[in-house]
DNA sequence: CAATATTCATCAGACGTCTGATGATTGATC
DNA sequence: GATCAATCATCAGACGTCTGATGAATATTG
């Protein structure tokens, strides 16, 4: 099969990424076939447990998703009995979220299987690559958290002014064919 | 922020590649913006170019895509103009596919501003550390090509018998067959 | 204080993704 | 050659994802 053509497009990142997104959500949900929850509502569990009492819009600034994606999701899950939401009565705008028990007792159950899950995305890697791919992953997406397209904001635990930085190295400009200086 | 307990779902490779997906299709959209085109569509017309007359199943394996996605996004390109879809007579069932004159010339048009979404995508990365990064990702997402949840086929031009030869390097047991009931 | 701007939430619309079920057609088998 | 199995396509249903518009509530500012 060499020199196919198509291998240009198999060789795109694009399509590689496509392709390891697809199987991660694959391997998670095999891992926890029995717990039925899938690698968002994970997303949103684990937001939950560590900012409890937050509103769905800081949900999806922390986990890079859309507004309208964060309440959907937390709307599955309140129905499902794991994620309760009150009006917040000091800000009647927000809905204040919060774990239930049965939401709580199931992200317990899901760190094994989402452990397993890790290990099998991984084992096609040898043990010494793993970590640097994990950190070239980083370094990639990393330096498009501050983009205004899929922003990523790590919000801290306690809640400061967010400094609007002006970001420097915006990796979203044109000039796309000099190398670029590293941070 | 250190110490931050959300660092752990930060650092779950599976998180990485969710962001690193959504920042690449932002990233081609962005780039191919005024062409009006998607990064599955765009997928499908290249394998269209090089595999004329094929039906949309074979299209779906080429991708690693399921029928019905591929079915629908064919669709909209039919639709779209982009594709021209004919019962082929020698077998009712398959749906032969091919590329307009616009189809065609829209992928040639594509050719830059798919080339500017890769230079942007990996620009973050040191020029060396771009074809590490590459290696590692296709030695993970070509370890579970053969997987039988999202199996990709590189079909070969001249179309041969498909060998299943029994997978050897299968990563890590586990069955990842069995459907998952809904919640 | 009143007008304006911002923020949280939701809805409508569009696209992608998968599973499972159903028809139509073809291939294989006895 | 009739039956049975495999294959291509489509539909229904579910979930995720994004944009843009709208309404409600709060914050800012002159």
């Amino acid at each position: 099969m060499a020199g196919d053509p198509l291998d240009d497009l198999y060789d795109r990142p694009g399509f590689m990424i496509r392709r390891a997104h697809q199987i991660a959500v694959a391997v998670f949900l095999a891992q926890t076939e029995e717990l039925g929850i899938t690698t968002t509502q994970y997303g949103i569990l684990v937001v939950l447990r560590h900012r409890p009492r937050i509103d769905q819009i800081t949900v999806a600034r922390l986990l890079g998703l859309d507004r309208s994606t964060a309440g959907m999701v937390v709307k599955t899950l309140e129905e499902g009995g794991l994620v309760a939401r009150v009006v917040d009565p000091a800000d009647k705008r927000r809905r204040s979220l919060e774990l239930t028990q049965a939401g709580s007792d199931l992200l317990d159950r899901l760190a094994a299987p989402a452990g397993r899950a890790v290990a099998q995305l991984l084992a096609p890697l040898d043990p010494a690559e793993r970590p640097v791919f994990l950190a070239l992953l980083r370094k990639l997406t990393g330096a498009f958290d501050a983009t205004s397209r899929v922003p990523l904001a790590k919000v801290p635990l306690v809640r400061e002014p967010i400094v609007e930085e002006p970001v420097v190295e915006e990796p979203v400009v044109d000039d796309l064919d000099e190398p670029r200086p590293g941070p």
